[in-house]
DNA sequence: AACTATACCTGCAAGC
DNA sequence: TGCTTGCAGGTATAGT
C-alpha cells in the first residue's frame, strides 16, 4: 500500500496531533505481523514516555521518544495507522494502539499483516538501524551521478533498480512506473545503459511525482487512509499504473502492461524509449 | 555478484 | 450461488 508519499502524509497528518503527547497506555493483539510484536520491550520504552518528534526514512515512520528511544512502523501492504477518539470500537485486524494523554488512540491496522512494529533503545541507536537504506529521493544525495555510477555495469531493468532500497529509498510499484513515464524511459532499460542526462530525467521527475502525490495526499487504490481515516487523490493523476489497454493521456497509444520481477509495470511504448 | 522467484497474509473480483 | 484462480501498494530470503 504505501510508498514515500503515503507514509510522509501520515507523518504530517500526525505531527500536530502527538508531538508532545505522553502515552499513558498500549494494547498489542495476540497475532504477529511480518514480526512478532515486541511486546515487553514496547512496554519498557513507550509506556509512560513522551512523543519528541515524528520523522520518517524511506517507507518507515519513526517516533522519537524522550527516554532516546525510537519506535518504528512499518506499513506493509495494507497498514493504517488512524487516530481515534479513545475507547472506540475496535475493528477486524487491529494489532497495536496505544492510548494517549487527551483521550486520542493511535491505531495500527493490518489486513494482511505485513507491516511490523520495532523498537530501539538508546543503546542501540548507536548503530543506524538504517544504515543499509539508499538516499532519499528528496534530498541532495539523489542525483544523476550518483545514480549513474551505481548502475554502472547493470543490467537489472531501470524499474527494479528504482525500486531497490539499497538503492534509494521509498519508490513502490506504482511510483516506480510514473517516474518513468514521466522521465521518457521505458521500465525494461538496462539501468548500466542510462546516460547522464536520462539519469537527471528521472531524478526531476522522481522529485515532482512524489512531491505532486504528497500534494494531493497520496494514492488511494484500495484501501490507503491517512491518520483521520481519509483517501488520497493523487490516484486520479495516474498516468499509466493501471491503465493497461487505455489511451496514453499524450499520444493515444494504448498503456502496457508487463511484468518485471514479479510486479505489474505499466508504461507508454510511444512515449518511452 | 547480480538478478529473479518465492514466501509471508487476507480480501476481492472475475471466470466458470 | 459457490467454487477456484489470480491479483494487490512491501521486502527479506532462498535459489539460479
Amino acid at each position: 500500500m504505501p510508498e514515500l508519499p503515503e507514509v510522509e502524509v501520515i507523518r504530517r497528518g500526525l505531527v500536530p496531533h502527538l508531538t508532545g503527547r505522553t502515552v499513558l497506555n498500549m494494547a498489542i493483539s495476540s497475532q504477529k505481523l511480518r514480526r512478532p510484536l515486541p511486546a515487553g520491550r514496547l512496554r519498557e520504552w513507550v509506556v509512560g514516555a513522551r512523543i519528541a518528534a515524528i520523522e520518517r526514512r524511506a517507507k518507515y515512520l519513526l517516533f522519537r521518544m524522550d527516554n532516546g528511544a525510537l519506535l518504528v512502523f512499518h506499513l506493509g501492504m495494507t497498514g493504517k495507522l488512524t487516530l481515534v477518539q479513545s475507547g472506540g470500537p475496535s475493528r477486524k485486524h487491529d494489532h497495536f494502539s496505544l492510548l494517549l494523554a487527551g483521550d486520542r488512540e493511535l491505531r495500527f491496522n493490518d489486513t494482511r499483516r505485513f507491516g511490523f512494529i520495532e523498537i530501539y533503545s538508546p543503546d542501540e541507536l548507536h548503530q543506524d538501524p538504517f544504515a543499509n537504506l539508499g538516499p532519499e529521493p528528496l534530498q541532495e544525495e539523489f542525483s544523476a551521478s550518483y545514480l549513474f555510477h551505481r548502475a554502472r555495469k547493470r543490467k537489472q531493468p531501470v524499474k527494479c533498480f528504482l525500486m531497490d532500497n539499497r538503492i534509494v529509498v521509498g519508490i513502490g510499484n506504482i511510483y516506480a512506473s510514473e517516474i518513468l513515464f514521466a522521465a521518457g524511459i521505458k521500465p525494461t532499460t538496462q539501468s548500466g545503459e542510462l546516460d547522464g542526462s536520462q539519469w537527471q530525467r528521472i531524478v526531476i521527475a522522481g522529485r515532482a511525482v512524489l512531491e505532486k502525490a504528497i500534494a494531493c495526499g497520496g494514492t488511494t487504490i484500495a484501501d490507503f487512509v491517512n491518520e483521520s481515516g481519509h483517501g488520497g487523490n493523487f490516484q486520479n493523476h495516474l498516468q499509466v499504473y493501471g491503465r493497461a489497454g487505455r489511451p496514453c493521456f499524450v499520444c493515444q497509444t494504448p498503456v502496457s502492461r508487463i511484468v518485471l520481477a514479479g510486479r505489474a509495470t505499466y508504461f507508454c511504448p510511444r512515449c518511452q524509449k
